[in-house]
DNA sequence: TCGCCGTCATTGCGCTTGCAATGATCGCCC
DNA sequence: GGGCGATCATTGCAAGCGCAATGACGGCGA
C-alpha cells in the first residue's frame, strides 16, 4: 500500500465519530427514564421553546427530514406528549403543541440536558469553550 | 411556555448537525462519481491504509457496527473493489484487501477527500485550525 | 485428546430511513 | 370566480439499520 489514507485524521470522519458518541451518550441518559428516540427528543425540545409549530417548522429548525418529523410527532401524539391540530389560518399546516404531560417531561429533560452538556464541555479547559463554540458555528455556516 | 429549551445552542445537537452536514456534502462529491455509501467509503479508506484486515478490525477502527461493516464489505466485494479470503492463521477471521480496482478507486478518492477537508477547514482562520483539532480529540476522549 | 468457553463473521427479523408519490389546501393571475 | 402551480403533511415502498441468534473455529485446562 503506497501511502494509505488515514481515516482517523480525516475531519469529516472525526466529526461524525464525535457526534455519534455524544448523541449516543446523551440518549442513554433519557432513554432509561423515557423511551424516545433522538428525533422525538428534538421535536419535544423544539416545541418547548416555540409555541405551536408545523411539521415544516420542525423540519427546518430541528434538522429533521420532513417524514422523520412527521412520524416522530405521530409517535409523541399517541404517547400523549404532543397535541396535533389543524392550523386555524392555513389548513394545510398542523399546529403541534406540548400537552401537560409533554411539558412535565421537558421539565425533567431540560436539567438533564444541561447537566450532560456541562459534563461534556468540562472536558475542555475553560478558556477553550467559547472559542470552540465559535468554531463550530463557523463550520456550520452560521456566521 | 415558561423558559423553553434552546435546541440550537445545545452542543450535542450542534455537533450532530455539523457532522451530518459535512458527511452529506462530502458524500455528494464521491457519490456522483462512484456510488457508495458512507460505510463503504470508510471500509475502503481503512483498507487503503491497513493491509489485510478483518471485519472486527474495521468495526473497531472505522467506528462501524459489526454487521454494517460486514455488509459494506460484501457489497464492495460484489462490486469488485474488495477481495475477501479466509485468514490463513485463524480461520474465523476474514482477510479483506483492496483489489486493483479498489486501489484505483482510492487513488481518485484520496485527493478528493483531502480537497474537501481543505475546503472545510478553510472556513476557520488558520490559527484556529490546530486548536480545533485538538479540542475535537479531547472531546472524543483521544487524549 | 476432549470439552468448554470465548471470539469471529454472517444472517434473520422487525424497525427505521429516505425518497417519491399522493391528497388536501392555498395564493394568485387571468 | 375558476383554474393552476406551489406548498404542506402523510404514506408506500424498497433499502439499510441494529440487535440477537447462529454456526464455525481457536485456545486452554484437565
Amino acid at each position: 500500500m503506497p501511502d494509505g489514507f488515514e481515516l482517523d485524521r480525516f475531519m469529516p470522519y472525526r466529526l461524525s465519530v464525535l457526534a455519534a458518541r455524544v448523541s449516543r451518550d446523551f440518549a442513554a441518559r433519557y432513554r432509561e427514564r423515557f423511551g424516545f428516540s433522538n428525533a422525538e427528543w428534538r421535536v419535544l425540545a423544539h416545541l418547548s421553546a416555540s409555541g405551536a409549530v408545523s411539521v415544516r417548522d420542525i423540519h427546518l429548525r430541528a434538522d429533521l427530514e420532513k417524514s422523520k418529523a412527521s412520524r416522530a410527532a405521530a409517535r409523541l401524539q399517541s404517547a400523549g406528549l404532543v397535541e396535533k391540530r389543524a392550523d386555524a389560518e392555513d389548513r394545510r399546516l398542523v399546529a403541534l403543541t406540548l400537552t401537560a404531560a409533554g411539558r412535565a417531561a421537558m421539565a425533567e429533560l431540560i436539567p438533564l440536558a444541561h447537566a450532560y452538556e456541562a459534563e461534556l464541555m468540562a472536558e475542555l479547559p475553560p478558556e477553550d469553550r467559547a472559542p470552540f463554540e465559535r468554531m463550530i458555528a463557523r463550520l456550520t455556516g452560521e456566521a
